[in-house]
DNA sequence: CCCACTATTGACATTCATGTTGATATATCT
DNA sequence: AGATATATCAACATGAATGTCAATAGTGGG
């Protein structure tokens, strides 16, 4: 749990510390959740004083902000990699709905939704979105299905990683059938 | 904004008091977000103390608890009757996209599934939901894939609740774009 | 009318997160 | 080595939310 835990002062450079916290973050996203991810919190487990994240980031909601910047860069670039190596769309699709369940990165992006933050017109990664937009586009063809398509996907994605477990569990969908979905909804989504 | 500014002391019945609070928790978390849904804020929209919220609900978590039971059953409820009158698939899928999405409900759903707490095994509209699955597949006639279907709608009503309005922004899906949605799935599903 | 019951309340105690500040330690440069 | 820059920290101040408790005030029954 905690990194530091000798009595020395640890001086790092300000890239390592913000990189140092930001992977604590996200390891407290994952593990105890939306709330786990508070300043207090954060600096314990980092093994540094709150006041040092604080001097990193400036509050709290920077902090946050920083995270959703860093885990949505990561995803978006994962699947624009997945998309120009023209991996079957079954691939990306299992990709996508991997990367926003593990970790907690559709978890973070919800919260920042629900609070009506995230997707900000500053995002930097909002280009990245956009470019695997076009990318899908182009290679399905067909425009106007295409924008459909790729809403229920994204819409699709964000809920299965928010709510996917506790939904197969009420609807008694098992181990198999829960790891077949996305190769279904790939298979489906190719014939519309 | 505060329902009882006189001086007079109010005494309602126990079911009085829950009702109303319940109702300005629900209006809170429309305006406000899930930060509203506390209790000093709750009890001060409410023109109470929040002594008596904790009096009635016991808890802060309770009380939340409470919310998310009384809205998953009117949510519940209302796409039985929807079923049981035969509506078709469109009406449906747009009834529940539209219940989910305004007043919160899929907001405070996600927002306590990621709190690890929604669908507990004792939820009273359990029972409610697996009525609605088995309606649905015997409606369909097909069980290995309406669970897959099932699934898909879930996650997706889900998703489009908390972040589709985002999403859509993203994409650059158009007002009628939208409006078109489910109909568009649901003409896709019952193709599957 | 009087009494028991309880919904309601104000005041208090507690806990916790956030943010500020001045001092200190450490790396880097000359 | 000495000086500079700044990453780090302990301590403090603040504020918000939760929960407890004893007292008060409506309500209904005898």
């Amino acid at each position: 749990m905690n990194v530091n835990s000798g009595g020395k002062r640890v001086r790092r450079t300000p890239e390592e510390a913000k990189s140092l916290i930001l992977s604590i973050a996200s390891d407290r996203l994952s593990a105890l959740g939306l709330e786990g991810l508070n300043i207090s919190g954060v600096a314990k487990d980092a093994g540094m004083s709150h006041a040092t994240v604080i001097h990193h980031f400036g509050s709290t909601g920077a902090m946050r902000k920083a995270l959703l910047e860093k885990m949505t860069h990561d995803l978006l670039s994962d699947v624009m990699v997945a998309l120009n190596h023209h991996e079957e769309p079954a691939r990306v699709l299992d990709h996508l709905f991997e990367m926003l369940s593990h970790g907690g990165h559709g978890r973070l992006l919800a919260w920042l939704a629900l609070d009506q933050q995230a997707f900000s017109p500053a995002s930097e990664s909002k280009g990245l979105f956009t470019d695997i937009l076009n990318k899908i586009a182009e290679d399905s063809g067909d425009p106007v299905h295409a924008k459909q398509i790729i809403f229920l996907v994204a819409i699709a994605a964000m809920g299965k990683s928010i709510c996917g477990d506790a939904i197969a569990g009420l609807i008694g969908i098992n181990e198999t059938e829960a790891r077949q979905f996305p190769e279904w909804l790939a298979e489906h989504i190719q014939r519309i």
